[in-house]
DNA sequence: TCGCTGCTTGCCCACTAGCA
DNA sequence: TGCTAGTGGGCAAGCAGCGA
């Protein structure tokens, strides 16, 4: 049956009627059919879902509906018009239902109230909510109006989420059974093995960066010699964190984290400002009636502690839904974007103090749980804080005062923001370029000068303006002020988000770009994509030369791959490769999961791992493609604060974090 | 005491509604 | 129609309970 589409390239189809298990539980597969068109010949993908319908268990009285909303899968019967009728629906339409607050109570109600009225004007009869929630099995396959739940992750629902390789192929080859001949499966994707003269040159060139052990259960873990002399060279831009407390569990809590990671090597600078993370009151405005934020001791803290230099801050705020923000604004996107102002680059540790909800329906989080992990989020607040910092970032490999790698990587991203989060909407390109080690930063809407990574959030927090110049000229003022002033190094490898940056740098749209006339003949330029928009492509990787699906296998691949019918001794230079992040270890999941056999782990949830496509598009070298591709892979697990694979190559991670630095949204009328 | 399982939660990433 | 931000979804990891 058809679902309901939710954008316009794609088709969502959901398997009726749906199974069950001995239990009762319901599920239905859903498949997600969009195009790939970046890879001859042309493509169509199929993303297959699981849909868990939620059943009441046991004795309890009713299930209850999501946190925010839920959008309930209904098919009827009859036609939707009265006066005609269809023979078998085909297709699930979707009503949106929430919670509504009021007297002091929650109630259940249809959401849409525009659908209903529609549907009133119809003569439909929607069901009562509270009957579905007290009794959802009696809307499952009736005769009338079926009406049907999707779980959510952490609910059981009989199976778990996500579709494992193995039924997907299974059900892809069902699938072709009612498809013309002509049509057929993709073979696995081929593995571009890493070896030799290629393995020697990654592993010459890069660091190995020691792991983290993080607290649990209330202990510190052991720290190294070699680990803690690994921290403290990543803090070594730092003289002292201010860090500005309301409760002294919190500041006990960093100064125990600070000394038993960095030892005495980070000075703490207590400051007692309770006001600072009030909740921000509105105030109408003197000159236009409108309210607007009262931030004054913002900025008047920033004022009286501003450093000469740029210098880390943790403040401790309370959560977005403690009792004392229902009387105004939650201060963390003021305190994100005003403090930088001042030279102090903020990061935010949540209070330990007592959560009290009136939300009935929110898990409650007691103030036991929060006390527990405070050693964790101590650590994360001082490694946010720290990060921006690091100047001498341990990517390539240094013997004495020589670097090994004469290579600049570089991130291109475009910050934006809207109407709704600034006063103003704009766009503004950085550029985080890492050159033996020393991070830099280019805001190439402004000047052409490379700062440090705290000068550019400074420099981004006080001022908004961007110069006239065309996009066009950005761009070509990036790429040549980049070869300008690394005219030294070997190689210059340039990252950019293709759906972050196309509107700005129109020349990486597949349409714009022209590979004959590259904007750069010296820089490599590298497009990544990720999922969004299913724009990376839908496949299973094997590391094994056989094709097998047994014991889920192909679950694990990692690495770099290519569509089987290329040929990677000849392919063209731009051909799309996909780099598949590691499955975490941790995440050992049995081998048979198959969500048809009745198995005892069909009910744990099942993940494909992150898929990114590249694709080179100008390279000087273009003989050295599995080189450029396995740099670009590798890049994905240099970031030294995590251990896990990350979204992007380094340097273009660190361009998005800028945007996570300074931006935050939340601008206050100018009351100096 | 150890290993296993299920449950919970923080955190991060992905998806898509709704804005511009 | 493209982009952003809010919401949804999933992984990691802690913890409790249970049985060997």
């Amino acid at each position: 049956m058809f679902g309901p589409g939710y954008r316009a390239n794609t088709v969502e189809l959901v398997s009726w009627p749906p199974f069950s298990s001995p239990r009762g539980y319901r599920a239905s597969i859903a498949v997600i059919i969009s195009t790939q068109s970046d890879i001859d010949p042309k493509k169509i993908n199929l993303h297959f879902q699981m849909k868990r319908w939620v059943v009441k268990g046991g004795e309890k009285s009713e299930v209850r509906l999501q946190k925010n909303t839920t959008r309930c899968y209904v098919r009827r019967l009859s036609s939707w018009l009265s006066d005609y009728d269809l023979l078998e629906p085909n297709a699930f339409t979707t009503l949106a239902a929430n919670y509504h607050f009021e007297n002091g109570e929650y109630t259940p109600q249809w959401k849409n109230q525009p659908v209903i009225k529609i549907l009133e004007r119809l003569s439909v009869d929607i069901p009562d909510i509270k009957s579905l929630l007290a009794n959802p099995t009696d809307f499952i396959e009736t005769n009338q109006m079926d009406i049907l739940i999707p779980a959510r992750s952490y609910q059981k629902a009989g199976w778990g989420t996500g579709v494992p390789f193995s039924d997907e192929r299974n059900l892809l080859e069902q699938i072709l059974d009612f498809l013309p001949s002509e049509a057929t499966l993709t073979a696995p994707w081929v593995k571009i093995l890493i070896v030799k003269e290629l393995k020697k040159s990654i592993s010459q060139r890069f660091q190995k960066t020691p792991k983290i052990s993080k607290p649990s259960s209330g202990k510190l873990p052991e720290i190294n010699e070699e680990l803690q002399q690994f921290l403290v060279e990543q803090a070594n831009n730092i003289n002292k964190i201010l860090v500005c407390c309301r409760t002294p569990e919190v500041g006990e809590a960093i100064e125990r984290i600070a000394k038993h990671y960095f030892g005495d090597s980070l000075t703490l600078e207590f400051q007692s400002s309770q006001s600072l993370a009030d909740p921000i009151s509105e105030e109408k405005s003197k000159k236009r009636n409108e309210l607007f934020p009262k931030t004054k001791h913002i900025k008047e803290f920033g004022k009286h502690n501003q450093p000469e230099f740029p210098a880390p801050i943790i403040v401790e705020i309370l959560p977005p839904d403690h009792q004392s923000y229902s009387k105004g604004q939650d201060p963390y996107p003021h305190i994100k974007s005003i403090l930088p102002q001042y030279n102090l680059i903020p990061q935010c540790i949540l209070s330990s103090e007592n959560v009290k909800r009136s939300d009935e329906f929110e898990e409650v989080e007691s103030e036991d749980k929060l006390e527990e992990n405070i050693d964790n989020r101590a650590l994360s607040a001082i490694i946010d804080a720290i990060l921006p910092f690091n100047q001498d970032y341990p990517l390539s490999i240094f013997e004495g005062e020589l670097c090994k790698d004469n290579t600049v990587y570089a991130g291109f991203y475009v910050i934006r923001r809207n109407k709704k989060t600034a006063n103003q909407s704009f766009s503004e390109p950085v550029l985080v370029s890492i050159y033996e080690n020393q991070v830099r930063v280019l805001l190439p809407a402004r000047d052409l000068q490379f700062r440090s990574m705290p000068d550019a959030i400074c420099e981004l927090a006080r001022n908004r303006t961007s110069r006239s110049d065309s996009n066009n000229q950005v761009i070509n003022n990036v790429l040549s002020r980049l070869s300008d002033r690394y005219s030294s190094a070997e190689d210059i490898y340039l990252f950019a988000h293709a759906q972050n940056a196309r509107s700005y740098w129109t020349w990486l749209q597949d349409s714009k770009f022209d590979r004959e006339k590259p904007p750069s003949r010296k820089i490599h330029i590298i497009r990544i994509r990720d999922e969004t928009n299913y724009e990376a492509p839908e496949g299973y990787r094997l590391t094994t030369k056989e094709e097998t699906f047994e014991e889920e296998s192909a679950s694990f691949g990692q690495g770099i791959f290519i569509p089987q019918d290329c040929n990677i001794e000849k392919v063209e230079f731009t051909q799309t490769v996909f780099s598949v992040a590691q499955k975490p270890d941790t995440n050992k999941l049995p081998k048979q999961m198959s969500r048809f056999q009745n198995n005892p782990s069909r009910n744990k949830p099942w993940k494909d791992q992150q898929t990114r496509a590249h694709n080179i598009l100008a390279t000087p070298s273009p003989e050295n493609l599995k080189l450029h591709h396995a740099i670009t892979h590798h890049l994905r697990t240099c970031h030294w604060w995590t251990d896990a694979q990350s979204k992007y190559p380094l340097p273009l991670s660190l361009a998005e974090k800028l945007k996570e630095w300074c931006f935050n949204d939340g601008e206050s009328e100018n009351t100096d």
